[in-house]
DNA sequence: CGGTATCCCGGGCGATACTG
DNA sequence: CAGTATCGCCCGGGATACCG
């Protein structure tokens, strides 16, 4: 078999980029994620760091990474109640990777002039 | 000021990872990046080798990126037209993530093992 | 060969009100 | 405090036909 040979994609999803893209991507789960590289947060944390974004959809998003299984959720039973959400062991593996694309933003993005390659 | 604020996010703009997902994302630019790695390609050649993505987005997808300044378009003159689509040297620079997000998606995603952490 | 033009659909995203 | 329920919109993505 030829490694180097030119695959076929009859699906984006079989691009082993859109597969980690699927998990990271999305409108608020990289702010979610950079936050919670600094350390846990409470809902009403998050909520309040990111007061623009819909509770509900605050709601389904934590659900859809924590189903993904790059975020833990810790609820303590008390009165009122509270819950912690971090990041798991295999959302921790994406540290690097956030690290580099926020180093790529300063340097190619952020005060780019139009047209400049 | 405290390098290690947390920052306030007023939009998803603000966060630096979704400056560069906005580059990256999407459906179909993972696959025409991690092609484009490789080597050169016509238009026609991407069309083949993605044959489930409708001719109109394609075009419409390589214009965004385009734009964005991370491919080049190289027209040749010539009878029947030419088209080649490459890397620029912003495009390039982003090989490292592209590498790094596909062997997370083999290490993390693939054949895993739902429930796992 | 390498595209545009036109029309259209589904789901990601969201505002507001309510609840254990 | 930490969520759900309900309702709805926008737009990324797409099928088909046509053009230089």
């Amino acid at each position: 078999m030829d490694e180097k040979k030119i695959p076929n994609y009859h699906s984006a999803d079989e691009c082993p980029i859109t597969a980690t893209i699927d998990v990271i991507g999305g409108k608020w789960k990289p702010p979610i994620i950079w936050l919670l590289l600094k350390g846990p947060m409470r809902f009403g944390e998050l909520h309040k760091t990111i007061p623009t974004m819909a509770l509900k959809v605050l709601s389904r998003t934590l659900k859809e990474m924590e189903a993904d299984g790059i975020i833990k959720r810790k609820a303590f039973p008390e009165i009122p109640p509270r819950v912690e959400y971090s990041l798991s062991r295999k959302g921790e593996s994406l540290r690097q990777i956030m690290t580099l694309m926020s180093e790529w933003s300063r340097e190619h993005i952020i005060n780019q002039v139009p047209g400049e390659q």
